[in-house]
DNA sequence: TAGGATCCACTGGTGGATCCGT
DNA sequence: ACGGATCCACCAGTGGATCCTA
């Protein structure tokens, strides 16, 4: 048997560690794998997902392509209550804001990561510590054509707001399941240029968020 | 009187300041400063210059652009032997490998740099204590019309040679008085394109010095 | 002797996300 | 309820240069 923090093999290999994981806490999870978690979430909102990366051989802080390269497969850890309904937004990805008028949605980041997403929650009650929290079912999530349109459709209209130099009207209104929301917290602005005339705006660095109600469709539905 | 560490509000304070280190040692700086320095040279080969860019009011670890903004004047500190000789050649700047064909001289951050340069030397013995090191006299670089048609000269002849995509062929021998080095231990390659091609060739980092010969020069002459 | 190799501190950006006031 | 604000760890890159061997 693999050490659990090796790369797994194979689709149903990394299926079947993280059916594994289903029904353990976080903290016997850190545990076995040694790792600490803060008893504070406000401080440690990124690390249960480390915690579930690690434990099902996630190439660690690489930031070569997906969680899993060889299966092209990206990990998400996701935050539900009790029903299994996610609490939270998910993050996507940054928006690189400087190439909004030339990435098209086939060749985007965006799309790579969407294309196959392993949901694996996590059922956090209110006030929760983080070390009792539950790991639910993993969902391997693959977008049907529909979807795929619809993702499309919100990349589209965020990526040519941006590419027209109006992505201060771009708020978290936006979007039917992919919004796009701030983010770091230090981020510091970059210059954007657009239209003929070349102009010139600054703007704070943004992400794309999958909405709770796409995701809340993705982890009722069984695939 | 100001406080030693806020900016200088113009090039004669600072060469005031400047003057006021000659003749006092690294360490009694450092005390005044209540900046600790490494015994070991090998292990704080920055120390002296991060030292007196604190002790000058230089912008210390921003990226603005000169050490001196306000003024446009750079900071180097030079290790000399007893005699004022430059011990070593004197880094200037990254060179910006993937725009070698586009930046001109005129526009070059390398001329930007070696415009005004406040050089101050350090008396540098052979297996010299770091705290017992003697700062010397300031010195006040602008290049004379015939100095910056030679830096000009090795600036393009080795842009030149990067822009062609034959990056290997530069050595160090390249220049009369710039030189081309490696620079960063821990550098990553970069992709560079070039030619009617666009052909893809990888090249570690590499910065721009002023050879000893050429600071000799300058720390020698009265200006 | 000087060209190629190396050393440290600091920080901005990224990837991991959740917090929390309106 | 959710949109804007925020939190941490890690690491590559930069700026400060000098080391050291062939």
């Amino acid at each position: 048997m693999p050490r659990s923090n090796d790369p797994p093999a194979s689709e149903e290999e990394l299926m079947e560690r993280a059916r594994a994981l289903t029904g353990r806490t976080l903290g016997a999870i850190a545990h076995e794998l040694r790792m600490a978690l803060p008893d504070d979430p406000v401080h440690g909102k990124g690390k249960p997902g480390e915690l579930l990366e690690r434990a099902l051989g996630a190439t660690g802080g690489s930031r070569a392509e997906h969680d899993f390269p060889d299966l092209a497969i990206e990990l998400k850890s996701i935050p539900t209550d009790g029903k299994g309904a996610p609490r939270e937004s998910t993050y996507v990805c940054k928006i690189q804001l400087e190439d909004a008028d030339s990435v098209e949605w086939e060749d985007s980041w965006t799309r790579k990561k969407l294309s196959r997403v392993l949901f694996l929650p996590v059922v956090t009650p209110d006030d929760s510590a983080m070390l009792e929290r539950i790991v639910g079912a993993p969902v391997l999530f693959v977008p049907t054509p529909e979807e795929e349109r619809v993702l499309r459709a919100d990349y589209e209209d965020a990526m040519g707001l941006i590419a027209m130099g109006r992505v201060e009207e771009l708020t978290a209104h936006t979007g039917t399941w992919l919004q796009v929301r701030p983010k770091a917290r230090d981020g510091s602005a970059r210059t954007l240029t657009f239209g003929p005339e070349r102009e010139a705006i600054q703007a704070m660095p943004r992400g794309f968020y999958l909405r709770p109600s796409f995701t809340a469709k993705i982890l009722k539905e069984p695939r």
